[in-house]
DNA sequence: TTGAAAGCGATACCAG
DNA sequence: CTGGTATCGCTTTCAA
């Protein structure tokens, strides 16, 4: 049977009060009965149930992440950082992928309502935005990341994708391209980098293709969608001499075909990618792409939602971070 | 103020006991009543407290995934196909990166013992079996998944190891190679991979290589630990035609270090690699490789813990699952 | 400094 | 069929 604090209690001779306080560190304990209460935890093996304390109203320890995919690189590396800063804060992390599908999102939360978690961490789509007013209004703590709402408030971590696309092409520009193609997903993010993408190509006076793809269908592989969309840059008849991808997954899959159709990156078509997750160096030629700090977004993110805990935030933080250009193999001057 | 059972109670003027019933289906309850009950209940939007259940001896719905690194494609793929099969199952799971490390284990082993996870799932290194023998003792379902103990008695689904490494090697020697190189970690799964692989070099009456590599620093990356041990065959004087590698990070880092030598992959030396991530596919040459089947192995383990929790298996359970050779473009015929 | 007792939200047994 | 009540393990007043 399991050990309880009651157990605790009579082993060391003193009220479960008593044992209750000197684990949570309360009220004035004398030195020999916490002594006492210590000796009888050990021998006993004790391990409080934090349902049971949750249930009194403290803190599970548990955060929700909600991301669209976990196989993908950029969310699985994310979570990591994420899942290392919390392990540092003694809490863990429910993870939960969406496929960018509402009725996942919604179910997820809902479920994780019922667990108590003591926040959510949402890293999806979220193009509806109900669920996470609802969140807000029953007072549990959201933070959202690598994602941004503009006209909506709320604590995030963000990063300056208008930068990030207008960097990107800035990259481009200077090596002389001038005809350039564009891939991204229809999110919000992605609409941001193109955005930046537009206003660097003005600022050269060059005018942008009038074929920028979005990727519609949100269920198929990034990599196969890299795949249809370089396809039609190929067969456009205008064929671009770069690319820019808004994810290193679609960069990849744009590598693939154009080298399938005989070409060569980047002396044929020079590619830039978006995210700078871990394969970026793994594939031929490595990756130039933009960088989001990962590692810096998981840190920030959790020690936001943990600041929130405490109640040390009543106003509205949004903390945006820079993506940085890096160069590598697959970009070159026209 | 969030609504609980009470006021459900009260606004369908019925008692706690009676609403208990309606929610989960138990003792004969009037046609009348329960819909008076589920009225009241959407009404107040009223959601349960799991972690009120829970302290009553139900489930907690949620499952402790111990893995050794989120961002390890392979892991993160597998995590996804567990997480998608819970969700199906309306579980969560708590994921839990170790690096291999005994002291992080013990303490989210202990963490998630405390918030009452109904179970876990070890894809971990473990090479210190006691916690786990710890969990069994106490009556905690747990499983492993792509990792197997022999000589010690648990539920486990497992790759047929041997037999990938075997399939990898006979392969190779198909192909006409002799000198084949060997990269692996110290783990288990690899020593029996490479017992295969040696056992099929048997076969042919080949002796192998006396310089085969295991690696030992765990908490290199991957993909540098692949460019140390090639780096060092290349050097060894008695350059290998072939490389097998453990697994598929492994093997990139070899190809790489092999490229930048001016050699080509698979011309000058063919390499296969192990699990068949979705990186298989990005990398250039795309890699022939060993499948691991994934998405096989989160179901099966999933529904494996699930059988347990629910008492259906007194006796002890062990899947294995056969790997299957993936030909692609980084072995060719010597 | 310590303890008795009331609750947190749900389950389950036993009456009626 | 329905309801009263003890119980799960812990926190938190309030007294002593």
């Amino acid at each position: 049977m399991k050990v309880t604090i009651y157990d605790v209690a009579k082993e060391a001779n003193v009220s479960i009060a008593t044992v209750s306080n000197v684990i949570n560190k309360k009220g004035r304990i004398g030195e020999k009965t916490r002594r006492r209460v210590h000796e009888a935890m050990e021998k006993l093996n004790y391990e409080p149930n934090i349902l049971a304390s949750a249930l009194t109203g403290k803190q599970t320890k548990t955060i929700g992440l909600i991301i669209p995919d976990l196989a993908n690189p950029f969310f699985s590396e994310l979570a990591r950082s994420i899942e290392d800063r919390a392990h540092e804060l003694s809490y863990n992390i429910v993870i939960c992928s969406t496929d960018y599908q509402e009725e996942k999102e919604n179910k997820y939360i809902s479920l994780l309502k019922q667990k108590r978690v003591d926040g959510f961490i949402l890293a999806s789509g979220f193009e509806n935005l109900e669920k996470v007013q609802e969140l807000l209004n029953e007072d549990i703590p959201v933070v959202i990341v690598a994602r941004d709402y503009p006209n909506f408030s709320i604590n995030a971590v963000a990063l300056d994708d208008y930068m990030g696309g207008y960097q990107a092409a800035n990259h481009l520009l200077q090596l002389g391209h001038k005809n350039i193609g564009f891939i991204a997903l229809d999110v919000y993010s992605n609409r941001e980098r193109i955005r930046g993408f537009k206003d660097a190509l003005k600022e050269y006076q060059i005018e942008p293709r009038k074929d920028l793809h979005f990727i519609e269908d949100k269920k198929q592989s990034l990599v196969r969608a890299g795949n249809i969309s370089a396809k039609k840059y190929l067969e456009s008849g205008d064929i671009p001499t770069a690319i820019f991808a808004c994810n290193d997954l679609l960069a990849i899959g744009a590598i693939q075909v154009i080298r399938d159709a005989g070409l060569n990156v980047p002396d044929d078509i020079s590619i830039v990618g978006f995210d700078n997750t871990n394969i970026a160096t793994i594939v031929d030629p490595p990756l130039t792409t933009m960088s989001q700090p990962i590692q810096r977004m998981g840190r920030e993110v959790m020690d936001l939602i943990i600041s929130i805990f405490k109640g040390e935030r009543d106003d509205e933080v949004r903390i945006t971070l820079v993506p940085d250009l890096v160069k590598r193999k697959s970009t070159k001057e026209l």
